[in-house]
DNA sequence: AGCATAAATAATAA
DNA sequence: TTATTATTTATGCT
């Protein structure tokens, strides 16, 4: 039906050129092609954005409104546009992490440098639980909102999640959980 | 989509079943009700997360961030959304939801009475970047997707833009290139 | 009208 | 409490 319009791939292949724009693991040069691509077939089929995600929505869920393929597609390829238009662009350094830290380390930190920054401390990436783990999580909690250690590591191992994260997920549920007395104590709704 | 949370689920009307649900001394039956007329009475209200939070640190102390808010709650109906899932619920019960109703039709509507006042605060204009400042983003952003705060901070002096339009377009951005890889690992195209 | 995307809101990991 | 991610809404273009 419908979705079969989307379904196989005239792929470009290759492209992976060796200027290896690669950013958290993936190529943005195949990303750049892959959003062309896409919007080619959209158009070939003559097919609006929101039909698209409508089509797209009853196989995948729905995760794809217009705004989503829009932003998905549009800004990679606008970014492929501009970095084509000019290459050579004045470098400022703004990166700084590698600066940072020689001043740093060459103790040539000022306050002024400080303030309105935070030492750019590489937060940990927020991890998504899959609702099967969930829902495993879930239905412990309610049994025993105060996990033992030994409990945690099980459940980490058995999921698939560094121990630490679970242990995290029971703190916060607790914490949730607390606030929800709270506020049923103070009489609200 | 959340919606979906609110609209079944099986409601237990007096609860405290004996299948008793009770955890640290509270009964998770009552707390997932609650976290519902909480909300169904938020949104009757047509407020936000955030405007209850501050209306209520008014009277509470601020104790009640948009965090705390949705921490409090929303986990709240998730469990109950999961854990209905599996006990092959065959019982919908509109009483629960009548009395719901009542309770808070008559109860407190102390949460008006700090509010009122401007529920809309003018939505900001949407900025428009220039290509020249387009083009330095997106160079950023390939060499970076997650600039520290200080990077940020540079980025948006240089540009003449304010700290967080610069901040929100990077979480624009972050997201667009998410978006896209998902629909290229779905096979799409 | 349809596209592109900035801004706002909700949810929740750290 | 903070910071980010996920999703939605709304606005400026073409």
């Amino acid at each position: 039906e419908d979705q079969d319009m989307l379904a196989d791939s005239p792929n470009q292949p290759t492209i992976s050129q060796s200027s290896s724009n690669v950013v958290d693991g993936i190529n943005l040069e195949d990303i750049k092609e892959f959003a062309k691509a896409f919007k080619l077939r959209r158009l070939g089929l003559g097919l609006t954005q929101t039909q698209v995600g409508q089509a797209l929505s009853v196989t995948e869920g729905p995760a794809y409104s217009q705004s989503a393929i829009c932003s998905a597609l549009a800004s990679q390829m606008l970014a492929a546009q501009l970095s084509s238009q000019q290459q050579n662009m004045s470098r400022l350094d703004f990166d700084g992490r590698d600066n940072l830290h020689n001043r740093y380390a060459s103790g040539q930190n000022h306050l002024t440098d400080f303030i309105g920054m935070e030492p750019s401390k590489k937060r940990k990436r927020r991890t998504s639980f899959t609702p099967q783990a969930l829902e495993l999580l879930n239905a412990h909690f309610e049994r025993n909102t105060h996990p033992s250690g030994t409990e945690i590591t099980g459940l980490a191992h058995q999921l698939g999640y560094e121990r630490e994260v679970i242990r995290i997920w029971f703190c916060n549920k607790r914490q949730a959980l607390k606030n929800t007395v709270r506020m049923m104590s103070k009489g609200m709704v």
